[in-house]
DNA sequence: TACCAGGTCCTCG
DNA sequence: CGAGGACATGGT
C-alpha cells in the first residue's frame, strides 16, 4: 500500500467518515440549531448543489463556522437561487453574508457565478455540472472569484467527479510529513497519480485532511495523539508554516 | 492583543 | 512565474 493510502487509512480510522459537503436539508433547517446540515454523497438536489458552490466561494480563507451563519441568512431569504441573487442589491447581499468576511468581494463573486450560469448556461446548473472534468474546470476558472481550490471543490463535491482538492491544510500537512511536492499543481498531481480515481476516496481524504489540520496539524502543531505520527518526518519543533 | 481561518485577484519585478 | 498587499468577520 502506498504511503498516501496508509495515511488515509490512519486518518479514516481515527476520525471516521466525514461525508462532505455539508448542506442544508431539503425543506430547510427547522428550529435549533439554526444550521443542521445533512451529510452524504450522491444525495444532493440542484439547490443543494448550488449551496455547495456558494459555500465553496464563501469559505475562501475563512472558517466554516463563519460561513454557516451566512448560509443560514441566505436560506432565510430563499436566496439559494441564481435569479434571486442576480436581482438582489449588492449591498444587501453583502450585508447578509457579512459573517463570512470579505463580504463585498464575496457578494460580487456570488453574482459573477450566477451571472455566468444564467447567461452561458441559461441557468441550467445540471448542464454545467455534466460537462467533462477538464471542461468544467476551465469554465469554473473563467469566473472571476473562482480559483483552483474553489473550482476543484465544486467539481468534487457538487459535480461529484474525481479531482483532488488542495487547500492550505493539505499543503501544510504534506510539507510537514516530508513530501517534496509543493504548490497546488504539484500536490494535486501527487495525490492523483498515487490514488485510485475515486470520488468517494477523494471526498473523504480531503475532508479528513481538513479535520486533521484543525485538530492536530494546526499552524502550531499538537502532535500528542497524532493519528499519523508514524508517517511524519517529525522535525521536532522546527515546523515551518 | 494579535493571530488564524477549508483563497483569489492584482500589481510589480 | 513568485512575492506581497488587499479584502474583513468572528473565535481564541
Amino acid at each position: 500500500m502506498s504511503k498516501l493510502k496508509e495515511i488515509y487509512e490512519g486518518l479514516f480510522e481515527h476520525f471516521g467518515a466525514q461525508g462532505w459537503w455539508p448542506v442544508t436539508p431539503i425543506g430547510g433547517c427547522k428550529g435549533t440549531p439554526a444550521y443542521a446540515p445533512v451529510y452524504g454523497i450522491g444525495l444532493k438536489n440542484e439547490k443543494q448543489k448550488l449551496e455547495i458552490i456558494f459555500g465553496a466561494i464563501l469559505t475562501q480563507n475563512t472558517s466554516w463556522k463563519n460561513v454557516e451563519k451566512a448560509i443560514i441568512e441566505l436560506n432565510k431569504e430563499d436566496l439559494i437561487d441564481v435569479k434571486k441573487i442576480l436581482k438582489i442589491d449588492n449591498n444587501r447581499l453583502a450585508e447578509l453574508i457579512k459573517s463570512s468576511g470579505y463580504f463585498n468581494e464575496k457578494a460580487k463573486k456570488l453574482k459573477n457565478f450566477c451571472n455566468f450560469l444564467n447567461k452561458k448556461y441559461n441557468n441550467n446548473l445540471k448542464k454545467l455540472l455534466e460537462k467533462n472534468t477538464k471542461e468544467l474546470r476551465e469554465e469554473l476558472l473563467s469566473v472571476k472569484g473562482i480559483g483552483p481550490e474553489t473550482a476543484d471543490s465544486i467539481i468534487l463535491y457538487a459535480a461529484e467527479m474525481p479531482v483532488f482538492v488542495i487547500d492550505a491544510y493539505t499543503k501544510r500537512i504534506m510539507q510537514r510529513i516530508g513530501f517534496k511536492e509543493q504548490g497546488y499543481d504539484g500536490l494535486q498531481k501527487l495525490f492523483m497519480d498515487n490514488l485510485n480515481n475515486n470520488v468517494k476516496l477523494f471526498n473523504e481524504y480531503h475532508a479528513l485532511l481538513v479535520k486533521f489540520g484543525k485538530n492536530y496539524c494546526k499552524k502550531k502543531p499538537e502532535c500528542s495523539g497524532c493519528p499519523v505520527s508514524h508517517y511524519c518526518r517529525k522535525p521536532d519543533k522546527k515546523f515551518g508554516t
